[in-house]
DNA sequence: GCAAATTAATGATTTATTCAAG
DNA sequence: CTTGAATAAATCATTAATTTGC
């Protein structure tokens, strides 16, 4: 709220950036004259992606015909082997992975089929979500016995691990370290950020 | 939900693994009796959290004087620097930039003071939501008059970002990939996967 | 003045909801 | 209509302000 002077020739520092000159002057100067250079295209960097739209599948999908991994494939298809595992991790009691599981997880699965890390992720999320309404449709539809957990069956080795509730443990919080990457116009793949991030977390020794 | 039979052995495939054996037993190192090997601690590897407590302040926060980032930081503490400058962005009109923005942004904001990617995507998420709750109780507490953005102020320059409204364009849905990494126990550092994602991004050729 | 105690802000995660591919 | 993907809302947890008693 207090600070402002310095935005002035913010983006000026480094020539690496790919919006570098004296635009950012995001208020006050309307004024229909010139926008071309002096216009920054501040719009084209704060939405790329609000004027080419995607509606493509009939073009850029052909280039590779399908071998490999999902077929014209833009979001993860699963095999059978890779769901049989998911669900068996998630009976066990697996909910939320963290990024070494989620690691492990998907180099197994990855010998089944093509996978990232993040479907692995969004399955649990999804299936844990949905598993939750299921429950709770099947407590309100048939009876009560609200406290009946539908699927707890299989896995009874000896963890222990809560399968029918989720909230017990006082301190859930983990704390994780993302790379972005944007799958977009003209995406990049997987952006490093390598030594960066390395240099950055040593910051927290320890999780809390 | 059929599959089950190769459950059994999944994890025994990779030596590479590094919980391949019966270590990583971060917590409950109590009861004596023979849960070691054949117990395969599945409890440790779902959730190894839960045990170690925080709490530290008082002497890991010395060691380091203060000269760089946040003093014993486990979070990210932005300096004026970089929160005026996030403002100046959140005003100019953006809202959740994508992968390639935050990397920019990151880089920028790094002279001022450390920073993730990570952080600046929180910082989007948590502004924008609260200034959301912010004007709701403005419009509900003052009056009515239900339609008056209470910030639409400057930032009227050619770019037409929409400022005082977040729900518009019908294609919001992004592609990111991430990698995910937990700072727990005895964490790891940015864990790489590096030609891996590599690999398996070119299936998304393009957004959506 | 100064720490402990309390409160206010806000960074970080999780959960709920929504969108859209197939 | 199923479900992968993404966003928004709710929640948790730290850190900084601040208050308070000495």
């Amino acid at each position: 709220m207090k600070v402002h002077q310095f935005a002035r020739g913010f983006w000026e520092h480094e020539p690496s950036l790919t919006l570098g000159c004296k635009r950012l002057r995001p208020l006050a100067p309307k004024l229909a004259n010139s926008d071309s250079v002096a216009a920054f295209d501040l719009k084209s960097f704060i939405r790329p992606e609000s004027g080419p739209r995607k509606l493509g599948c009939s073009d850029d999908k052909r280039d590779s015909p399908q071998v490999e991994t999902h077929p014209g494939g833009t979001r993860w298809n699963p095999t059978q082997e890779q769901i049989g595992i998911l669900e068996m991790l998630y009976k066990s009691g697996m909910r939320t992975p963290n990024a070494q599981q989620i690691e492990q997880i998907t180099a197994q699965l990855g010998k089944y089929g093509k996978i990232e890390g993040k479907n692995v992720f969004y399955w649990f999320q999804n299936h844990k979500a949905r598993e939750r309404q299921k429950q709770k449709r099947n407590s309100l539809g048939l009876g009560h016995c609200p406290r009946t957990p539908t699927s707890i069956t299989t896995i009874t080795l000896d963890t222990r691990v809560e399968v029918g509730r989720e909230e017990d443990s006082p301190n859930k919080r983990k704390c994780k370290s993302w790379t972005f990457e944007t799958v977009e116009e003209n995406n990049r793949y997987y952006r490093e950020e390598g030594d960066k991030t390395l240099e950055l977390f040593p910051l927290h020794p320890e999780g809390r």
